[in-house]
DNA sequence: CACTGGGATCTACTCGAGTCAACAAAAAGC
DNA sequence: GCTTTTTGTTGACTCGAGTAGATCCCAGTG
């Protein structure tokens, strides 16, 4: 065995890199490349071990900085969602995170926190970091995407039914499933239903108002009373107050979120009311909140998995640099007891 | 002005670096850089100008690889959770992310779903990229830990009463926590007290369940059953069931979160007994899901925001090399309706 | 025995940005 | 008017890994 310098090699100060490696092993470090990469040119299996072997007693981590600079990626998607707080934000981001990680990819989350300012600093610190693309579920019905294209980013416009020129987007058909959950109201007798619709940034309505309003349309039902607020549980909670404070009260209530629902009850319960009997209610999104809260929520659920898996797939993969797609996802009514049915 | 080949100007194909920008303005490369990062040298403000249009009309932005490279830093901490769908660790995580942007951090986000061997490959992949710290909310009592040690990167232990030796850690009191809730269940007049307890990976018991065992002790009552399930709400749904089917039905129940008693008390209802009437229910965490459950939760508060900011300025700024602490942070009961409160 | 073929390995350049030593030019001092 | 200082700018080297192209060596062939 060739003698080395004690220090060279017991004392590897500071982090071990591939020279390192190839000294010890006695090889250059092409070789250390292509053993770590199993590539692109055979190493003979004698010189393999020796420098699995040296990478192993050394402890040697190829560093990712190096291998993003040469390589062109980091292999690394961004996530911006408003509020993870939020548990279908939550579920969201987790399977997005799988989806990622299944392609080999980390997921950057950021929290835009219901706010613009901080969504545009997201979006533009994902940028600087040159993530390989971003799924943004925007506070806007209409997002500011300049950045992302100034950087040349693939994205994916999450749950967002606008059509943004040039823009992947995954999403539900918000009023058909709207209407699916008002119909359902309907059928169970009820002809004055509110909606508690939750508020985007820029102030848009979006397909949920829409599917409500055309449900009752069709019905030939008058348009019931509607109270806006946050999409969270104390937007919900101040919109259900609003709707039983209505001259009309309504007898049924479609929230726009989970979320919101769970608002909605509390405020039926403190003004002394029951869930169905007194207010039947329904909601969107189909959250694990919606199956545990008190009653069961009646939900119009989104197929969230799926809808992570269109989005990552649409970024990473031969599907980078085709003409971007619209996925409209189905939803479906999940039927528990807030609506009525037993 | 001076004459360029149109081609280079007009159509930099692929991404702007510092040399285009230095060519266009007509400096070198070196000045770029001063004027993107405002030093180390001071460049005339003329020169500023001229950088900052180039910079500007080009769209460059610098490489994130390439600094992280020279600077041997991402600017990217890893928080590892069991699972962001549970509402506690959705907060958590919320607020590790805060802590961390504010210092100028992003977060990389991955769910150990609850299993060691998920958990063990997030750390790896973490390690590989070489971030800059790692919060570890482990689904181990004593988590896997040498992939850690072995890439050099400091690490934070999250709500672990656990001390590893030259590891930092977070947490609260889980025992005091717990001898709180259950003793106020106590001050109701209850002497038959269930717990419904989660379990970890490797079926360590932690402080909650000692905790209860003591503030009953403590007050001379005999110990109530307990029945073991995940900390998630079907988890808390089959320990409620367990519970109520017990020889010695309690009359309070302790649950060791949040989630579990929602589980809790769904399995109540079902059974056709009501809370707080028939039976008490109080437990810990102190998530929002708690605040809007029916009836709202009695429930132990974690301080999460200050849990979260502890563990990133651990791993963070002038403390990166200072000997591992270990902070435990106090915990509050919050008092709401579940226990018999009005 | 010289000669080719091919497998194994090495040398050297590249990715893009940070920054120091060296230098030029302008300002200040005497 | 000639040094000194200050200010502004630059070339060149560095970080660590991927990999094309050159080189080396040995078995097999004519």
């Amino acid at each position: 065995m060739i003698t080395m310098t004690s220090s060279a090699v017991h004392t590897p100060r500071g982090p071990v890199t591939r020279k390192d490696v190839a000294r010890y092993a006695g090889v250059s470090t092409a070789v250390v490349s292509y053993v770590v990469n199993g590539g692109p040119k055979k190493v003979a299996p004698a010189t393999e071990a020796k420098v699995q072997d040296a990478i192993r007693i050394l402890g040697y981590r190829p560093n990712a900085a190096a291998r993003a600079l040469k390589m062109g990626s980091n292999q690394t998607l961004g996530l911006v969602i408003p509020d993870s707080s939020n548990p279908f934000w939550a579920l969201l981001g987790h399977a997005v995170e799988v989806a990622a990680a299944e392609r080999g990819y980390a997921l950057l989350l950021t929290n835009s926190d219901n706010k613009l300012e901080s969504e545009r600093r997201h979006i533009r610190n994902l940028a600087a970091r040159q993530v390989d693309g971003v799924v943004l579920a925007s506070v806007m019905f209409e997002p500011d995407l300049l950045e992302l294209v100034g950087a040349e980013i693939p994205s994916v416009l999450l749950n967002h039914a606008s059509i943004a020129p040039g823009f992947n987007s995954v999403g539900v058909d918000l009023e058909a499933g709207a209407r699916l959950a008002v119909e359902h109201l309907i059928g169970h007798g009820h002809t004055n239903i509110g909606l508690a619709m939750g508020i985007t940034a820029d102030n848009e309505a979006d397909g949920r108002e829409e599917g409500w309003r055309r449900a009752l349309e069709a019905a030939g039902l008058p348009v019931g009373p509607l109270a806006r607020g946050g999409f969270d549980r104390p937007g919900g909670y101040a919109a259900g107050q609003q709707l039983l404070a209505a001259d009309n009260r309504p007898t049924a209530i479609f929230a726009s979120s989970d979320m919101q629902a769970i608002g909605v009850l509390r405020a039926i319960r403190e003004a002394g009311l029951s869930v169905p009997e007194d207010i039947a209610v329904a909601s969107f999104d189909g959250s694990v909140e919606a199956e545990y809260s008190w009653p069961a929520l009646t939900t119009v659920e989104q197929p969230v998995w799926e809808m992570a898996e269109a989005a990552v797939s649409a970024l990473v993969g031969e599907n980078r640099n085709e003409p971007p797609q619209h996925r409209v996802f189905p939803t479906q009514l999940r039927i528990r007891q807030s609506c009525g049915c037993p």
